[in-house]
DNA sequence: GTGGTCTAGACCACG
DNA sequence: GTGGTCTAGACCACG
């Protein structure tokens, strides 16, 4: 999997590497029990500083997506928490956009469609 | 309306009092042409700095969303455009979130009906 | 003439009021001699306040453009200066405004042709 | 590049930078993916906050001539939009610029001429 | 009274 | 070290 990172992003480039790899798995992209390169490989390939990469880590870890042990790297998790919701924070982001899109003059229809599109990623 | 601020969020005070007016006139708590608090009303009110109320008022006002006039301060404006889509940022978030909901195991249907609760605020 | 102030816009309405009796000038819509509204009229029919209409009046004035007296309210000038040039600050003002037509990509032809149209209005 | 603040201009200083290195970008003085002097540095040496520096890159941000991140500070965007025309605004400018040369009575060869001159900073 | 601008000084996250 | 955020306080033009 290749993380691409935005230099000039106001997303932090850590938050892009964790989203990324969220976003790989959520895809498919990444399967339970995948390897994840290592911080040093990982940091090497995208040219950043390896505590950037740390910290991704350390943030999908906290979160249960990936597990870490100091032999064999980090691997994506056999079985992540089935929730079946989002955080208080995705909601309250959710919130905000529902109200652009509702503003901004789309209907629910075309809204469901975006989303199912993405759904589909 | 009320603006409450929560001072340990790590979204800056600013975009808060931008999101909630943005949510507000989503709402329809906010009608157009509805007057808003003046910048230092507001700015007492919530006990912060005039500057920040300032500069929210101005993102408001470079989005669209509301007009300012010296003598009588913000109005929500008549005609906001209706680009009919989201910018390219809210989709990326909105791509982030759909992620997530999907590796917690909601079903599309779930997401449907949560976005549908917070279409109909 | 008819003359219509933007109660939003950033250029104060004083200015407003001054542009847009310079360009009724320029146009021929105000002939040399013609008199114009008095204050009083001028401030009613648009809605504000006198002494705003008074200090677009002075600026006029003040520029050569129009003449002013007790009995017989403000006419234009009959014989405006001839400078055959403009002033520094509208000098620095088109600087500016040649140098984003640049950058956006407009070739100097676009950009005579734009003004070509200004100047027949 | 030098930048240099007249303290006395009507323009706000923030606009006064924004303009000089949209003017700077224009000439070519300042090419494309070229490093800007940092905010502190900026700030420093023509005597003025921090935050008024800062204002001015934001918005040369928001409007797609700069990029900045975290680590190297601001730089001239490799690709500015080329959309080949002018803002509303600057065409109200340009209207009013165009009216006052008219009466004024230069040539539109004259006003041609000095656009031309001011083409080819 | 209104929004707009600016300062001096501070703290913060990011990298 | 970098830009981003925020404050307290001040002054200004506009109307």
């Amino acid at each position: 999997m290749i993380i691409k990172i935005n230099e000039y992003s106001d997303v932090p480039i850590y938050l892009q590497i964790r989203n990324q790899i969220v976003m790989g798995i959520s895809s498919g992209e990444l399967t339970a029990g995948e390897q994840l390169p290592t911080v040093r490989a990982l940091s090497m390939e995208i040219g950043i500083n390896t505590m950037t990469v740390s910290k991704a880590y350390q943030i999908l870890k906290s979160e249960g997506y990936i597990l870490t042990d100091r032999k064999n790297g980090a691997r994506v998790r056999m079985e992540i928490d089935q929730s079946k919701s989002l955080s208080a924070q995705n909601k309250d982001e959710l919130r905000r956009i529902v109200s652009e899109a509702k503003i901004a003059g789309m209907s629910k229809a075309d809204f469901d469609k975006l989303t199912e599109e993405m759904w589909g990623e």
